[in-house]
DNA sequence: TGTCTATATAGACAATAATCTATATGGACA
DNA sequence: TGTCCATATAGATTATTGTCTATATAGACA
C-alpha cells in the first residue's frame, strides 16, 4: 500500500502567487517551510534520482550514489515523504519511492507571476 | 542607477528540471542555494511587501509592517539583491526595490515536471 | 517461529543562519 | 561644508539543521 505524508501541509495553490496578492505571515511560514525542503542539496539529488529512475529503491540505489550513510538518506526521505514530495511503498524487502510531480508543479506555480 | 546582482548565480534554465534529468552534484548545491533564498518567511514577506506594492522602500515601508529590526531587514534584502531576486535604485535619500519576476519564473519552472 | 536484513530512531556534534544591539558609512540637503 | 538620517556592517548569541555512529524495529522468508 502507498504512504500518505505524514502531514498535510497547506494547499500551495492557496497561497498567493508570491509577487502578487498578500501573503500573511502564516502562509509566509508554510510557505518557507516548503521551500526549505528545496534547499539541501542532498534532498534535491534524491528527489532528482527517484524522477529520472521513475523510481527507486530507498538503500539498494539512493546510498551508494549519494556519498552519504543509510540514516541520512532515511531521514531526508522522511522529510520529503511528510512533504508530500514522493510516495513509497513496500514491495518485498524494499522500500520503492516515487515522486509527486503534482506537488513540485502546483509549488512552482507560485513563482509565475 | 539600478544595482545590478553582486552574485551571478548560474542561469536557472540552464539546470535540469528536477524530476527529468539528471542533477549534477554541483548543481544540486546551487539550486539548494536558490531554494534557500526563498527558505525565510521575512524574505518571503520582503518579496511579496516589494512586490504587491509594485516598489517599496527599505526603512520607510519595510521595518514596520515585518516587525524586525531595520539590520536584519537590511540583511534580508542584501541576499535576495545578491540572488538577483529584487533590484535597489537610490532616489533622494532612500533606496527603493523592485522585485525581478523573471527570475522567480524561471525557478519555477524547474519545478514544473 | 527464528533469523537476517532493510529501514527507522536516538542522541551527539558541527556548521549555518537569523536575529539583535551597537556602530560605521555615506550621501542629501540646509 | 557640516549635520542628519537612511542604510550597511560588525560582532555576539541563539536556534536550526544536516550529518554521523550506534541501536532499535519490523517484516520477509526459510
Amino acid at each position: 500500500m502507498i504512504n500518505m505524508p505524514d502531514i498535510t501541509l497547506p494547499d500551495i495553490t492557496e497561497c498567493a502567487r508570491i509577487v502578487e496578492e498578500p501573503l500573511s505571515e502564516i502562509q509566509a511560514e508554510q510557505l518557507a517551510r516548503w521551500f526549505g525542503v528545496l534547499s539541501d542539496p542532498t534532498r534535491l539529488r534524491l528527489l532528482n534520482l527517484i524522477g529520472t529512475k521513475g523510481e527507486a529503491c530507498a538503500a539498494c540505489e539512493m546510498v551508494k550514489p549519494l556519498g552519504v550513510s543509510q540514516p541520512t538518506v532515511s531521514h531526508h526521505l522522511k522529510v520529503l515523504r511528510r512533504a508530500g514530495l514522493v510516495v513509497s511503498e513496500k514491495r518485498g524487502q524494499w522500500v520503492y519511492y516515487r515522486t509527486v510531480p503534482e506537488r513540485l508543479a502546483s509549488l512552482g506555480r507560485i513563482l509565475q507571476a
